[in-house]
DNA sequence: GAAATTATGTAAGACGTATGACAGAAAGCC
DNA sequence: GGCTTTCTGTCATACGTCTTACATAATTTC
């Protein structure tokens, strides 16, 4: 199992946990390793699992009947997801795959409940953790309900910008590499339209792309347009714990 | 201060809560009489609330810039609203209404935390709940993006019939009155599709409508439509309990 | 019971977005 | 370095949905 211990340790949720409770979570934890790409088939174990990951980056998605897929969020280094089991949700029919090289740790849900019983200050973490990504849902259904593609690529532009958001002397670079389709994915819309309306966009001056990159040159304009008061990034550079889109 | 102890004490939240803690937590709510359209303003107390309905239906919202509606979730007698302000969200900008004449209980947060304190099991209970309206916003998301307005329409009435669907002679009878106003303002569609839409349903004889009533005849039809299962409705008359939807 | 309010029904035109079909550019692979 | 794969750009057409405008029916209010 590696050093799974330090992954566990660093994730905030166990802050408060003690050195030997985190060894003993460790020893039955699974780590697993996942290419790009890879899906998260929760695999040869009948039993239900929280997952951590430990480096990388996770999208969980839903796949339409006709085949297309939306993005519920995405998962970042620090943070749990399928946290829903332990509130009797079936993690079953939700997919999730990694959007880059990622390192996942799977903690059984009864060995999580164990430290849950024993340390309140985890559980009460974990409550504001559901609670947190719940308010993100919510906030990204209203950005959604009444609004054209344009005002949902900028609600869009707008979210990542504040999570994902670096500034940099040049504008305010977006640190997630994102095509035009995964965009599509999260909003509803189809890759041709996503790549039309940030060409509009960046012809405005508002913007700049290149490949999976978006620089954000005009955010006032940008939080104008949808009437939105300005947000500026949380700037956390490569903090282990920066909360993705709807986490 | 009226009655309200026999409001909280059927609220299932607080099934494992000792009479005294009751007592207690009563003194210290406030009640409330909403008719209906009218707004649950979190006015005159600066500190935060949850609510509880006592009676009646309460249906959270958000207005968009261009002053539509979009409808968030219905609550129903025995469940609460605005809990998020237990774990840091802010319920100053949502917003909420009653759908008929309703009965309120606010309790104090603060007060909440103390009872969550002692029993822990209520701070479980608020945990699932979080987590269940989680679930149900998740699926609502899934149902919308990439969906046409009848699929949208189709799944809203499944959703519906699952929740509040009671089995008559002629069909199975939709518990929750919504114009079509307000099914657009689910679905995020416009009042005059929503009812060209059901009209056409109605027509090819899966559905009966009438003055914001809908009567289900035939689902297999309709879940078959949209490639879903058949899920009955949960067949809980008059239960003070009964989840609505995202909730 | 009459008046005001709320809910539903219908339709033509404008607009936005999905579709389907290709083509070129950039990055990864061997 | 060449090949493959992924990503982006562009366009014409078709279709769905919103908009705007009105008409009627059912409820509530006084």
């Amino acid at each position: 199992m590696a050093d799974s211990y330090w992954f566990i340790k660093n994730c905030n949720l166990f802050e408060q946990v003690n050195h030997d409770d985190i060894k003993w979570l460790e020893s039955r934890a699974k780590m697993r390793k996942l290419k790009r790409g890879e899906p998260v088939y929760l695999p040869t174990q009948l039993d239900k699992v929280v997952l951590l990951v430990a480096s990388g980056r996770i999208k969980t998605c839903h796949v339409t009947p006709e085949g297309k897929q939306a993005i519920i969020a995405f998962v970042e280094p620090g943070e749990i997801f399928g946290e829903l089991a332990l509130v009797g949700g079936n993690s079953k029919d939700e997919h999730a795959e990694a959007t880059e090289a990622t390192t996942l740790i799977a903690i059984g849900v009864n060995d999580l409940q164990a430290i849950l019983h024993k340390y309140s200050s985890v559980s009460f973490a974990i409550t504001k953790l559901i609670g947190h990504r719940r308010l993100k849902i919510e906030r990204r259904l209203k950005n959604l309900l009444f609004r054209t593609n344009r005002e949902r690529i900028v609600h869009l532009i707008l979210e990542l910008t504040e999570t994902y958001g670096e500034q940099t002397e040049d504008g305010i670079n977006l640190g997630i590499k994102l095509s035009h389709q995964e965009i599509a994915s999260l909003i509803g819309s189809t890759r041709e339209t996503v790549t039309v309306v940030l060409g509009q966009i960046q012809q405005e001056g508002k913007i700049k792309t290149a490949r999976r990159r978006i620089v954000v040159k005009d955010l006032q304009a940008l939080a104008a347009e949808v009437k939105e008061e300005v947000r500026m990034p949380k700037n956390q550079t490569v903090q282990p714990h920066a909360a993705g889109i709807g986490s």
